[in-house]
RNA sequence: GGCCCCAUGGUCAAGCGGUUAAGACGUCGCCCUCUCAAGGCGAAGUCAGGGGUUCAACUCCCCUUGGGGCUACCA
């Protein structure tokens, strides 16, 4: 950009999980500072006490690790201008603050929340703007020393002076333009001491270099008062590049209502980070070209501020799946395995990673790759090859195997199957071929008795898959299986 | 209520005054096929409305409508 190395920082609030929004944010960031050969900070900014906690920052930590989002300066990785966590830079706002209380442009407000409250329902009933009166600019020093005998703690307000015009010259927005006079004097440092996140963030990204502030639209709105911090401690602000929101499927912020909107969700889910990222990045910004995969590194390659969406984009899990999808099917059969392991163990199909052989497992695993959007879904994928027995998944299956050649056609299988050398894809299909041939029935009336013979199911993968990885014994086993089943059901059936 | 942002198919989107208005997801159909998927091929479907500006508007301006955000001692 102009010569200067890029700075940018991701600054989340440690009162929750990582949002899929705040990931595109860090993202975005971090894409910028991996294009320009820039620094990527990572910022805590734990101001609101009640809702901050230590666990919330590992959670934000792991799932900025996990994507590979990882920061080159800030929290745990030092840099000089440490520290990153905000409770630890009381200091630091406290001596700007004595500035700004110093020159007049902040002063202390004894108002309580009683009284900010009955302001605002009165500005409102009245039709006017709820913004704070300023009552407590001018206080004398009788009605201060009144005020602090009652005990009461004063907050800090910021003093906006009237009739400004603050312009915001966004990377994405382009000029947006703000009256003063629509803003309240608005607090910087609470009653206890705590900068406000306003204030914070301005101080921090003054300080800091940060170059580039790339975070939600959400924030627009809160820049202007952001502008008046900088403005009143003569710090030059950064550029700005507001991005669009991310929105559930009935058009309003993600929320939790909206499903899994946590980025440890779709990581449990054994959805991939290269898919994650991919698609994340395709919300709200179009590659030149008209390719829609991405690896990380493609994607920094790629990435260009200018080509970010003003509009808010809905979040379409439909898609997701299909682009991590696209990163599955890239996976070697051992990186897919890892991938699925946990979910196979914790689906309970595998009891421990040494009830099956690993070969057998590696294979089998192997043939849910170009079938499934995320390693969640491979347990159902596979369940046929674990269970020997089963039930029939219909009236309509059982029928299959009730037809009168079915027996015939399972008996000369079995036979077929005792004979064969080896079971291997091709040799199944000469078998199966044979099997046709010598029965003289059509295709179909062949392969379905088989298939539910051994699956219990009219549907699933090709025969010539499933028998190889099946191995004679079990076949024959659950033909056998299969078979007592249907005479069980003759015996004792009412028809 | 005030201020700010946004507006191309169901969804993500390209477009940046002259195009048959790309592409992708999804949907539907066909092919492949023992089945289900996958895959291949194809189809339907969009410029929110109204005014301007212009020889010419999806593109520029205004209004309306709709959606969203901010207006907190939350960030």
């Amino acid at each position: 950009m102009e010569g200067k190395q890029v700075r940018v920082r991701f600054a989340p609030s440690p009162t929750g999980p990582l949002h899929i929004g705040g990931a595109r944010s860090a993202l975005f960031n971090w894409l910028l500072a991996k294009k320009t050969g820039g620094k990527f900070i990572l910022r805590i900014e734990d101001t609101d006490l009640e809702r901050s906690s230590a666990e919330s920052e590992e959670g934000i930590k792991d799932a900025l690790r996990w994507l590979g989002l990882t920061w080159d300066e800030g929290i745990d990785a030092g840099g000089e201008y440490a520290p990153y966590r905000q409770t630890e830079r009381i200091k630091v706002y406290e001596e700007y603050t004595r500035k700004l209380v110093g020159s007049g442009q902040a002063y202390h407000c004894f108002c309580s929340d009683e009284e900010l409250n009955q302001e605002r329902q009165a500005a409102l009933v009245k039709g006017q703007a709820p913004k704070y009166s300023g009552k407590c600019r001018r206080l004398d020093a009788a009605r201060r020393d009144l005020y602090e005998k009652e005990g009461r703690k004063p907050a800090v307000r910021f003093l906006v002076p009237p009739d400004q015009t603050i312009v915001i010259d966004d990377l994405v927005r382009g000029e947006v333009v703000f009256d003063s006079n629509g803003i309240g004097d608005f607090i910087i440092v609470k009653s206890d001491g705590i900068p406000t996140y306003n204030y914070a963030v301005a101080i921090d990204d003054a300080l800091m270099a940060i170059t580039h502030v790339i975070r939600g639209e959400e924030h627009l709105s809160n820049t202007p008062r952001q502008a008046l911090v900088y403005r009143g401690l003569g710090f030059t602000p950064p550029k700005f590049a507001h991005i669009s929101l991310i929105l559930g499927k009935d058009r309003s912020k993600m929320s939790k209502r909206h499903g899994a909107t946590s980025v440890e969700l779709y990581r449990r889910q054994g959805y991939l980070r290269e898919g994650l990222l991919n698609f994340l990045a395709l919300l709200g910004w179009a590659p030149p070209a008209e390719r829609e995969i991405f690896t990380a590194a493609e994607l920094v390659e790629q990435f260009s501020l200018a080509h970010c969406a003003k509009s808010p984009a809905i979040f379409d899990p439909e898609k997701l799946n299909w682009i991590n999808a696209q990163h599955i099917r890239k996976l070697s059969d051992e990186e897919f395995y890892a991938l699925a392991l946990p979910q196979l163990l914790g689906s309970g199909l595998l009891p421990n990673e040494e009830t099956r052989e690993k070969s057998w497992l590696l294979k089998v695993v192997a043939t849910a790759r170009e079938h499934v959007s995320y390693a969640a879904q491979v347990p159902e994928h596979i369940r046929l090859y674990f269970e020997d027995e089963f039930d029939f998944e219909s009236e309509e299956a059982k029928a299959v195997l009730m037809e009168e050649d079915a027996g015939k056609v399972l008996s000369s299988f079995k036979l077929l199957v005792n004979a064969a050398k080896d079971l291997t894809p091709s040799g199944v299909q000469t078998v199966l071929k044979e099997l046709v041939k010598s029965s003289g029935l059509p295709g179909k009336k062949v392969y379905m008795p088989v298939r539910v013979a051994i699956t219990g199911r009219m549907h699933g993968p090709e025969l010539t898959q499933i028998i190889p990885l099946l191995g004679r014994p079990a076949l024959i086993k659950r033909v056998d299986y299969s078979l007592s089943k249907i005479s069980a059901e003759r015996a004792g059936g009412t028809e």
